[in-house]
DNA sequence: TCATGGTACTTTATGATGTCAACTATTGAG
DNA sequence: CTCAATAGTTGACATCATAAAGTACCATGA
């Protein structure tokens, strides 16, 4: 017996092409770390922690969907780098929050930099096409 | 100095949006993964052998920007499981072309199945604004 | 007060992912 | 035939990731 999916035909064929551009990003994210001497999995820890505003290492673990012991190493490897310090929190003893340190804070910049160029095919939308988009993905993201 | 970014102001807009996305997606890939006793690499792998379309062990490094010993393993840990067979190629005897078995195959429609599920935000566009991202993802895809 | 259970993070052990350098087998050009 | 180049493997090593056990701290309630 078939099962339908939840959602519309017209919202089932979006996802498919957007789990096609996932794989696709995915493939370009090591290289693009490597200029930058990071991991993916660093990069990603990198864009999670804006300057400014300090994040428990718990909803680090919590936004990656991975183990709090590995947050402990990834960390390890980017503060003994000099990209982020542990803090901490006057609140709760229990509780380190991260921070980027200066050098931190410029990597992270030129990361979001290079990550946030669009690709060539995004340049041949029109530019109502490019707001549309916008405004779309806006949603998407609530 | 200040050094303009390729492209109009909305298509760089619309790409950071995007990155967000990926980064979201990033983080809900392990868990489904889980799921199916997959790792997220090897969930990238099945996806990209499509059934009865055998695709040589240095494509998939190519494509995954991974280095070919890499590659090896995750071949390896496929192959003891019975998901992936190593098919000599008859062409070039160098090569080795890989096949999904059977339940390789039926695994990757179950991952292909969860993955491109849309999520809520999905299904509260409006009709045509899906048709629209339909349109837009695919020449984004070319 | 203080005993107790829960929370935040670390440690240890183990396996998977990923790179590099060196190796084998094969191809293809001269 | 020789020899450089290519496809894949192997071994050594760092990183990523999990699970289980441990430490320190919080919070509740007797």
């Amino acid at each position: 017996m078939k099962v339908m999916k939840p959602g519309s035909p017209h919202s089932c064929e979006a996802w498919q092409l957007m789990v096609q551009l996932f794989f696709e990003q995915r493939a370009n994210l090591p290289p693009l770390a490597a200029e930058l001497e990071l991991s993916p999995a660093q990069c990603h820890v990198l864009h999670l922690i804006e300057p400014g505003r300090p994040i428990p290492m718990g909803q680090l673990a919590e936004t990656l969907a991975c183990d709090a012991s590995n947050v402990t190493g990834l960390v390890d490897r980017l503060e003994s780098r000099g990209l982020v310090r542990r803090r901490p929190s006057p609140a709760d003893r229990r509780v380190k929050v991260l921070v980027l340190t200066p050098t931190g804070s410029r990597l992270r910049t030129l990361l979001l930099d290079r990550m946030t160029t669009p690709p060539d095919t995004l340049g041949r939308l029109s530019i109502s096409e490019q707001r549309a988009l916008v405004r779309i993905l806006t949603r998407l993201l609530e």
